[in-house]
DNA sequence: CCGGCCACCTGCGGGC
DNA sequence: TGCCCGCAGGTGGCCG
């Protein structure tokens, strides 16, 4: 499911609640993640340790104590909510942590694509986290940076961008949005791009990304925000879903295409 | 090293 | 109603 604003707004709606707060214990429901769990170091670790900072880096949000960080991932279709204690679970509720103060962080994730790892004292060491390329909306994300990789690179440029290695947290929903705003057909191959056209798009990407974290995300199905509400970018999506519908540019009918494995929207005529 | 493909899993909507 | 199929926001790992 979620994508960078997704994260981004769930990361932002669990810190007020998990600042500074003690971890008063763990309750691992389902252990079967997209690794396991590793439930008996969580509950030799987490109790009695105390929330200094809650943090973002690509799609994953890092919970970081003073005993170590807990890297969640919410892989396809997982949430993230701050809830009082007495709230009885249900199905998908894989995970709790239970706070001193009688709130519980409650991990959902119907499809279990997510994960819920240990990473110790230096997270940004850890294997999911150590090869990752730069934050979309840094400084060093520009468009100098992706043309110099992108000469190097002979696949299509809508994979080239969801790469992570890349930049990191441009999944399939805002890839084709950024291409439609940057007038790219996403099949185009990246070394034929031009430097204009990677600025353009290096801009498109975080105009987009910024515009989805200010609605909250965007709900397509079962997103929701750590206080439950949905994100409401959807009503903003230009061409993503939209196979069919005219081009709001230049009113010719969008299309879909797989590629990649995944499909993607786009206008023939707009993109280029 | 790079690119392409698969797998992991559940729920939902559409067609019959 | 109910069953079956295809599809879904991600990404590590394997293969050639």
């Amino acid at each position: 499911m979620p994508e960078l604003p997704e994260v981004e707004t769930t990361k932002n709606g669990i810190m007020p609640h998990l600042a500074e707060q003690t971890i008063d214990s763990i309750v691992v429901r389902n252990a079967k993640l997209r690794w396991p769990v590793p439930s008996r170091m969580l509950k030799k670790q987490l109790p009695g340790a105390k929330i200094t900072d809650v943090s973002r880096r690509a799609k994953y949000i890092l919970i970081t104590t003073n005993q170590g960080t807990l890297i969640v991932h919410l892989g396809m279709s997982g949430s993230i909510r701050v809830l009082d204690k007495s709230v009885k679970p249900e199905k998908h509720d894989h995970i709790d942590l239970l706070l001193k103060n009688g709130a519980v962080l409650r991990y959902r994730d119907p499809r279990r694509f997510g994960a819920f790892v240990w990473a110790g004292n230096t997270p940004l060491q850890h294997p999911l986290l150590a090869e990752l390329g730069p934050e979309p909306l840094q400084a060093s994300f520009n468009g100098k940076y992706l043309y110099t990789l992108a000469q190097k690179s002979k696949r299509a440029i809508k994979l080239f961008i969801m790469d992570h290695h890349i930049v990191v947290g441009v999944g399939n929903i805002y890839a084709s949005e950024s291409l439609f705003l940057a007038h790219i057909h996403p099949k185009r191959i990246s070394n034929t791009l031009t430097l204009t056209e990677c600025n353009q798009l290096c801009k498109t990407i975080k105009q987009v990304l910024k515009q989805a974290i200010k609605s909250g995300g965007t709900t397509l199905q079962d997103f929701q925000q750590a206080d439950g509400k949905p994100g409401y970018f959807k009503q903003k999506l230009l061409v993503y879903k939209k196979q069919g519908e005219p081009c709001s540019y230049c009113g010719s009918q969008i299309k879909s295409e797989i590629i990649g494995q995944r499909n993607s929207f786009y206008c023939t005529r707009c993109q280029k």
